[in-house]
RNA sequence: GGGUGAUUAGAUCAGUUGGUUAGAUCGUUACGUUGACAUCGUAAAGGUCACUGGUUCGAGUCCAGUAUCACCCACCA
């Protein structure tokens, strides 16, 4: 028996209790189908919020209606809790930088520290009711993980597609370490755009204009579009730097443009991307000022040593006092930071690891093009990216909490060591290389690569960690490539990338068969949601507890695929209601079926018959929905069916099945046989969306499995061809009903006669459902005129009494 | 500046290959306690489908341009 009242709070414990106690969605080997989702590992940077909710859902959704198809689901759970934000999580609650306290503390606290918000993050999802193994679940930085990222590491090595070179790299001087170009992100800054007087060794003068003046120690070279004829007389000349008193050449290069600032531009090593092209195509020579603490050099003259920012201040007062300063204005220009801590990028230069990726783009396109990407137009955004790669993958990054590299290099000879194998995880600042002498130069002292691996080296294997790639129990031959990959459409250029670069590297093949890629949330139209204006409900458990989880469910649902949703407490409220709405329709059923037997019956009553079809023309339209991860598109199809199976049919047919002696038994149980299957049906349908109240319904009353979440969804087989004269007939009840209301009667007020002209095909219909017809609108008497047209109202006499 | 998408009722969103009066929910208004449901029901009001052109017998839907928003990229001297 169902409760009265539908308790969401209590039933959404009591069956997720119910499903982790049955294991209910365990994985295990069958001769089903497999069907895979490589799913993101959510990055542990301690900031859990409404977006989390909204994809991880939609993937959820997914996975259980492949269930209910009667695949195998292969669903595992990560988390990414390795790499920077992970350190500045620790740092910011430690109040310490790493460096600080050293590097095998602060990795310890690292491990505790993520654990601890992995187990908050674990909770919000089983409250969500996320259909996941957790026997399957992993993170980036266990012994496991450390390991095929490793041996991934050692598989590129061997296939020549990493490399080490000495090479100019970003630089973040607030986090100490190289990144990746993924990495950049642009932020707006206040600056100051400088006209500083040059003059040349001939006696010329000429005008550059700078936001960074502090470069002027830094600069090689000074360059000038060949076709600049305002500023021809100066290419070949010696340029000579005020202030530093320093000669350089002016060359001429056709990426300067003539009409920007004085046409003239001062190339330093390294004031931005521009430059390092320059520097590598005219051999240009370096001058490294900056430190990897963001000062300047100590040795550099009469400004080493001082802050980039103070530098700046110092250099300009310099450039004044000398009369090279002609003005200065304000601007506020784009900057390009490192998108983890917001910090302007600087360039560096050092030995790093990279792995190849500009020789392989054609790959990677052709990759890219044999994936199904959902929405189609996603893969633009792929491509682009893959085009517009300027640099190699630098997957260095100077830090302590990550993959370390499996690698030793020779005291003496500096050869390569790499790790072997089967000695895999490795950690080369504790274990030493298995090898005694140095193969190149028999020496026998070694020293360990101290750098750590990009964060994305490691999550760009999730597939091979799903597969748990060369372990002796795994997965590879099921999932080899995996059904589908998941995720928000800012990580295409990163996650879907470079696992693609990996897949392709190990095994010459797309890592995945379909991309399903979701859009943002949004506190509003165009608002983004933000931490700092706090513009959202900020705590999804807050409002789990406040409208359910089905509920919140609901909210994550609703959109077309690939496109922002906002935060909506309407849409919150909508899902709400809707749930009370199927438990109410549910207890209305359940009344009903207190005594009944299923059986074989295909007698049906006209009424019956009409929603029966259009139940199977809804279902056609939401398994194709579905088919193509269109989750709000069938969640709409599958409403709309759902209100008026409610509002019409039920409010027909409840009185067939309060009053079997005036209807007849026959007729009585084909209006029991059609809610006891379209309420199965939809039950079925709704639980990819509300597993909670389906399961509560579902246990109440069919309890035919374990759980509804294990059934299979078999097609609908009615078809009758009488959808068009029903909907006529509703139409005919609501033009009655609003007369009623037009009235300001009750609707239960009797009709003394009602006049319908109908053509005679619609009539002989109606015979077949008068006595639905006649119960529903409490008709008295009907007159009845056949025409030629399909129907119309003549008149309706209400019994005023 | 470039790529991709979005722009539909006061709010949140649908509108599948172009085809009669553009749909739903919330909110508003009126009425109705009808044996699942007042977390309800019935109905009403509410839209120049961002703007400007074009294709077509016919455009919310296709094409071009403009504006605004979002994600990504480039520039960032």
């Amino acid at each position: 028996m169902l409760d009265k009242k539908y308790n969401a709070r209590e039933k959404e414990e009591k069956w997720l209790k119910y499903w982790l106690d049955e294991e209910v969605y365990k994985f295990e080997r069958n001769d089903k189908e497999v069907y895979s989702i490589d799913t993101p590992p959510p990055t542990v940077s301690g900031n859990i919020h409404i977006g989390h909710i909204f994809s991880y859902s939609q993937t959820e959704m997914i996975a259980r209606y492949k269930r209910l198809r009667g695949y195998n689901v292969f669903y595992p759970f990560g988390f990414d809790d390795n790499g920077l934000p992970s350190e500045r999580l620790v740092e910011k609650k430690i109040k310490k930088r790493a460096h600080q306290i050293g590097r095998e503390e602060f990795n310890k606290l690292c491990y505790e520290i993520t654990s601890e918000y992995e187990e908050e993050f674990k909770d919000l999802f089983n409250k969500l009711g996320v259909s996941t193994d957790w026997n399957l679940a992993y993170k980036t930085i266990s012994p496991e993980s450390i390991k095929i990222s490793q041996e991934s590491f050692l598989d590129l090595a061997n296939k020549n597609h990493v490399y080490k070179a000495e090479s100019p790299a970003l630089w973040c001087t607030e986090c100490l370490t190289t990144f990746a170009q993924a990495e950049l992100e642009t932020n707006n800054f206040d600056s100051s755009f400088n006209h500083i007087k040059f003059s040349t060794k001939e006696g010329d003068n000429f005008v550059i204009a700078t936001t960074r003046p502090e470069l002027l120690p830094a600069i090689v070279s000074v360059f000038i579009n060949p076709e600049d004829e305002k500023n021809a007389h100066l290419i070949g000349k010696t340029a000579v730097i005020p202030v530093v008193d320093v000669e350089v050449p002016i060359l001429a290069d056709d990426k300067v443009e003539k009409d920007k600032g004085s046409g003239i531009v001062m190339c330093c090593t390294f004031g931005d991307q521009t430059d390092i092209e320059w520097w590598n195509k005219y051999k240009l020579p370096l001058k490294h000022i900056i430190s990897p603490y963001g000062k300047i050099k100590d040795e550099v003259p009469v400004y080493g040593g001082l802050k980039i920012s103070d530098a700046r201040v110092k250099i300009l007062e310099d450039l004044d006092k000398g009369g090279f300063l002609v003005k200065t204005e304000p601007i506020n220009h784009e900057v390009q930071t490192h998108e983890r801590c917001g910090k302007p990028v600087e360039y560096t230069i050092m030995d790093q690891w990279f792995i190849d990726v500009i020789n392989h783009k054609e790959d990677f396109l052709k990759i890219g093009s044999e994936i199904n990407w959902h929405p189609t137009y996603m893969k633009s955004r792929y491509d682009d990216w893959v085009n517009s790669l300027a640099w190699d993958w630098c997957i260095s990054r100077q830090r302590y909490f990550g993959v370390p590299f499996p690698v030793w290099y020779c005291d003496k000879c500096d050869e390569v060591i790499y790790a072997k194998s089967e000695e895999l995880p490795v950690n080369p600042l504790v274990d030493k290389p298995s090898i005694k002498e140095c193969p190149k130069c028999g020496h026998d002292s070694f020293r360990a690569e101290e750098d750590v691996m990009d964060t994305w080296a490691t999550s760009s294997v999730t597939p091979l960690i799903n597969m748990r790639y060369k372990e002796k129990e795994n997965y590879e031959d099921i999932l080899k490539p995996m059904s589908l990959r998941t995720n928000a459409s800012d990580i295409i250029r990163t996650w879907d990338f470079y696992t693609i670069v990996k897949s392709f590297y190990h095994f010459n093949e797309r890592p995945w068969r379909d991309v399903m890629i979701s859009g943002f949330v949004m506190a509003g139209k165009g608002e983004k949601i933000s931490k700092s204006k706090n513009n959202a409900a900020s705590d999804p458990f807050k409002i789990i507890e406040q409208y359910s989880a089905d509920a919140v469910r609901y909210w994550a649902a609703s959109g077309r695929l690939g496109t922002d949703i906002s935060y909506s407490e309407e849409t919150l409220l909508r899902g709400k209601k809707l749930i009370n709405k199927l438990y109410n329709a549910s207890k209305l059923v359940e009344l009903h079926l207190e005594n009944y037997k299923d059986k074989q019956f295909d007698d049906f009553e006209f009424f019956d018959k009409w929603i029966l079809s259009k139940y199977t023309e809804m279902e056609k339209a939401y398994l194709k929905y579905l088919d193509n991860y269109e989750i709000g598109l069938a969640l709409n199809t599958l409403e709309k069916f759902f209100w008026n199976f409610c509002d019409n049919y039920l409010e027909i047919v409840k009185h067939r099945l309060y009053r079997p002696e005036e209807f007849g038994e026959k007729e009585t149980f084909s209006a029991k046989k059609t809610v006891y299957y379209l309420l199965y049906k939809l039950l079925q349908n709704f639980s990819i969306y509300l597993p909670f109240v389906t399961e509560e319904i579902f246990k109440g009353i069919y309890n035919t499995n374990k759980s509804i979440h294990t059934s299979l969804i078999e097609k609908s087989p009615y078809n009758f061809n009488v959808i068009k004269e029903g909907d006529m007939l509703l139409e005919i009840i609501s033009i009655v009903r609003g007369s009623k209301t037009n009235h300001n009667v009750s609707l239960k007020t009797e009709v003394s006669k009602l006049s319908l002209d109908l053509s005679d095909d619609l009539n002989q219909f109606l015979k077949e459902g008068l006595n639905d017809f006649k119960a529903t609108l409490f008709i008295k008497e009907l007159d009845i005129n056949i025409i030629n047209k399909d129907f119309e109202v003549k008149d309706i006499i209400l019994d005023l009494e």
